[in-house]
DNA sequence: AAAAGTTTTGGGAACGTTCCCAAAAATTAT
DNA sequence: ATAATTTTTGGGAACGTTCCCAAAACTTTT
């Protein structure tokens, strides 16, 4: 491996002079010596020791990325867009998982300090916030959250989504129409109170009654999905939709449907939240509202390199969900109360 | 951030004293003075400088890992499983993605020299190895290959599967068995050959004759497990099994056999490759054999730090993979003919 | 109690950059 | 042609470690 001092050598010029060239805007240099230390540079195969730079100017153009599981395809294409975005800018980035364990951050966060990165992109947290404020670096939370904080945070409008596929169901004739919004949704705070709200004012628009066995609460997995399932199954009268409270939920609900006989979307229809992998290709596919995870990764990749190069941010940042439309919805003739 | 100039003076000791303290063994330190070091450490909470530690030791505890997609389970899975590996050993591990694109190699191999990572770990690709070669860094192979290369390499053993998966139908009563490999499988070289061969041998043992027509060559993707389906279905003698090439075509197929009226498993048992995620929720739940793929990067990880070490290794382990028993394989009375 | 040996400690150099400042060279003004 | 100004270049210091070597402080031996 050379260094600036031998490119120097066989440029005929000081080591300050290679640096200048290679290190950017070569502001000063003449042309000509420019061109000789290029030259010198490409003929060596120099390749310049980010360390020995990082070290002197303190910038190491590299991100840290905490996610919980990068095995999550969520997570997954929020690294990806992360990624994609750092990388044409000359960031890398190093990616950790936490499994959503509080005891790996303080282990994480010391990295971030050890290697000296740039900035830490990571997922928001309850139980992290006051940790956060200890380290004096640029951060920025992925994820919706229902916590305040300082820290810019970089989410998709899922409350619009939900808003939007209520509509949607109701312009298909829905109007006995089921939500699932379970424990864990109030964990955060508010989430929960907006979901309801906006599906009581959504009720109020269209005047339809309230009724309470619409209002579901199962846990956030396949197996609420199932439990659901179960639940409806026994009701004497059941809704004719359901807005799940997530894909996993919605994919649980469909196959459980097949057992007991629901037909989806005849009998019921469904509407996921996510767009996982598998809603498109379970049957039948799954409408959903997609949440733009990729988006989510590039946006934050985009804020925290601005936060860095000490441009101003905004300290929210609600990026547009998609209804995807599949084959879960039915168009029914809504008896309309 | 305090430096190790910091911590001497508050301990009333040398720098060379906080380093040996500091940066592991502490030989030839006296516990006295060793204490002394590491209360004033952590009274000041210090956090090593990594830049500059590695740039005079030229080690950084950093692999880099190049992978097609993170978005892909597969890759998932695999860099979790290098992750988790590393992280035990102190190691971090910078992610890139190439969506097979080989020109992004060029810059990731750069990027590695200029990063001064300790190794690398990168997916095997036929395009690649002239590249690799000029690299003077411990590189790791992940996934099967079918070229030569005295790099070290960690894929998985799926011959072995693929043969498990036709005794398993033959127990199950199964002769008429069909089978998938592609094209794209005799780009590598010799896994097509192999799969074939294998096949012809569970024939030749248990005396079955060859029929050609079950050999069948799609694209692998659900595109051509339906495809597939559609070519089993105009057939005057179907097998009464097949082994897809992947999961995405077994998925592919159970989808479409659904629209052409073929019931699985009674018309048709199906045994994938891969074991993605969707295999476990698609209804019939698949059979498939399961690629080891966490262990693959677990192991890609664990066999780079002994280069790194300069213990010596192998040149090439195969991981053994597993049949995962579900729901697309039915017990038939064989016609055995 | 001095010599020899061993353990423990400290100071300087080095890793490869970038940055500062001054010197040299080139250009312009007088 | 010389002075003043601007452009271009070079040398040294610094970033925070680790490593080498020598000095200092202890132990043991005679």
């Amino acid at each position: 491996m050379y260094s600036i001092l031998d490119v120097a050598k066989l440029a005929k010029v000081s080591k300050s002079t290679v640096s200048r060239v290679l290190s950017g805007d070569s502001y000063g240099v003449s042309d000509k010596t420019k061109a000789k230390v290029e030259k010198a540079a490409k003929e060596l195969g120099y390749v310049k020791n980010s360390l020995a730079s990082s070290l002197r100017t303190n910038k190491t153009k590299t991100i840290l990325l905490i996610i919980p599981d990068i095995t999550n395809n969520f997570w997954a294409e929020v690294a990806r867009g992360a990624q994609d975005f750092l990388e044409k800018h000359d960031y890398s980035l190093i990616m950790v998982n936490t499994d959503w364990k509080s005891d790996k951050y303080n282990k994480y966060l010391e990295l971030a300090l050890s290697k000296g990165v740039d900035g830490i992109l990571i997922n928001s947290s309850t139980s992290l916030t006051s940790k956060l404020n200890n380290i004096d670096l640029p951060i920025v939370l992925l994820g919706n959250a229902y916590l305040e904080s300082h820290f810019p945070r970089v989410g998709s409008n899922t409350l619009e989504g939900f808003n939007e596929a209520l509509e949607f169901l109701y312009k298909n004739g829905h109007t006995k129409i089921g939500v699932v919004a379970s424990h864990t949704d109030t964990v955060g705070g508010k989430s929960h109170q907006n979901k309801l709200s906006i599906y009581h004012t959504f009720l109020e628009n269209h005047s339809i009654r309230f009724n309470k066995n619409y209002y579901f609460s199962v846990g956030y997995s396949m197996e609420g999905g199932k439990e659901l399932a179960t639940l409806i199954s026994k009701m004497e009268n059941p809704p004719t939709a359901i807005i799940a409270g997530n894909d996993l939920i919605a994919v649980g609900l469909i196959n459980e449907c097949r057992e007991l006989n629901i037909k989806v979307p005849d009998d019921l229809s469904i509407i996921g939240i996510d767009d996982i992998p598998i809603s498109s290709i379970i049957h039948p596919s799954l409408t959903t509202i997609a949440k733009p995870k990729r988006d989510v990764g590039e946006k934050a990749a985009e804020i925290i390199i601005k936060v860095i190069e000490g441009q101003p941010v905004n300290k929210n940042y609600k990026l547009p969900v998609n209804l995807v439309i599949r084959d879960t919805v039915k168009k029914i003739n809504g008896d309309l109360k």
